[in-house]
DNA sequence: TGTACATCAGTGAACGCGCGTTCACTGATGTAC
DNA sequence: TGTACATCAGTGAACGCGCGTTCACTGATGTAC
């Protein structure tokens, strides 16, 4: 839709070039990778001089970041909301923050590789990392309550819990999450995988032999 | 050490530019990621001029594509060598295999990166498919065997298992594996994270409550 | 309500740069006889 | 063993292109009075 986005332009000043390039960021990422974007594109995609973004950006990155911020920041209210605080049952409610997880993956591809495969120089923006870890805690807290559920002398550390399950969700979202052509085709959906992967693990957890 | 290799050129014909431009291209994605790569500055750091290239590649993604095909082939035998056939033991073999997955994307970066995140289209050369496939089918009849040491009843599709440990093996590489700044830091080491995974994730297979 | 003025958000022209790609060419190598 | 010649793998100059970036500018907006 860039025309209506375009048509929305009332005259020598844009009105909301900011947004509007950030758009044509997802856009184009979307398209062709988070390398295939450049700031002269975006400012053609939103109808604008080269020149236009810089009064908005420093540079291509700030823009790359700004995005990959926003990027976690949804992110992390779609799996808050799938969490829902662990209702009606943490099992139930961790599964339905998997299925986010894969979710927003699928859905917003542009902002999962803005998040995750733009290389983006760790330093860049401080509020960038505060929005992956605020993403991450909340994969944290779902752990912590789905420990608390196990008998105490068999509890994980809930922290690698978490990182077991964002690795897994990551590495399914990465192989054969996105409509990407050139993926590996799957006997079964992305969605089914990680569930089945998240009950051998949690059966692992709550009933298996001694650890170690 | 590209001195070296330079000055193993011996006057006009540079002798072995093929390897050199793919060495050249190693070198120049470890620096700069998949992305950052291009075939004028390949051919400038093997010491050649720029339209030389063309004599052994069509463009960029043909030289991109044989760097990841190559990659995959070490990787497949770099799998296999650490699965060896499943000796000891199926268990202790797999988690060497773990290990060799893991070593592989933090010391083989570029070819990790050509592999799995270049974007490659998946068309372009059914060599690397077919590379592909290889290192996976390693993965596949490890599961196989550890599988069927599994009592008859409770045997799930080997498959299933590969894919699972696939995913969870990348998911640590990209996210913590590599030496990568801006990566998350971790309490514990990426082997010993999918070790536990793993060991996890068997104890449900092998133990746990009735699946389902 | 009207006017003067500061500020803001855009323009468009210009620049240097590196890349991809083509081309006629040429030096080196290998082979037929 | 020597020579003629085909083939191969490189050169270097040239081209068009798009990008990043700067600059003086200008049109629009908002505000003080």
């Amino acid at each position: 839709m860039s025309w209506s986005r375009k048509s929305r332009r009332r005259g020598y000043h844009h009105g909301n070039l900011r947004e509007a390039l950030i758009e044509a960021a997802l856009e184009l990422i979307a398209e062709k990778g988070p390398a295939g974007f450049t700031f002269a594109e975006a400012a053609r995609w939103a109808g604008v001089s080269a020149a236009a973004p810089y009064r908005h950006f420093r540079d291509r990155d700030a823009l790359m970041a700004d995005v990959a911020r926003r990027g976690f920041e949804a992110f992390a209210a779609r799996l808050e909301a799938a969490w829902n605080d662990g209702r009606p049952e943490p099992r139930r409610a961790f599964e339905a923050l998997g299925h986010a997880y894969l979710g927003f993956a699928r859905e917003e591809p542009a902002y999962y590789a803005a998040m995750f495969e733009a290389q983006l120089p760790p330093d860049l923006e401080p509020e960038l990392a505060r929005a992956g870890d605020a993403a991450f805690a909340v994969l944290r807290r779902a752990a912590e309550a789905l420990c608390a559920t196990l008998p105490e002398a068999r509890r994980p550390p809930p922290l690698m819990v978490a990182l077991h399950m964002w690795s897994l969700a990551h590495g399914i979202a990465s192989l054969f999450g996105r409509g990407d052509p050139g993926r590996r085709k799957l006997p079964m959906s992305p969605e089914e995988l990680l569930e089945a992967a998240a009950l051998l693990y949690f059966q692992g957890l709550a009933g298996g032999g001694p650890p170690g």
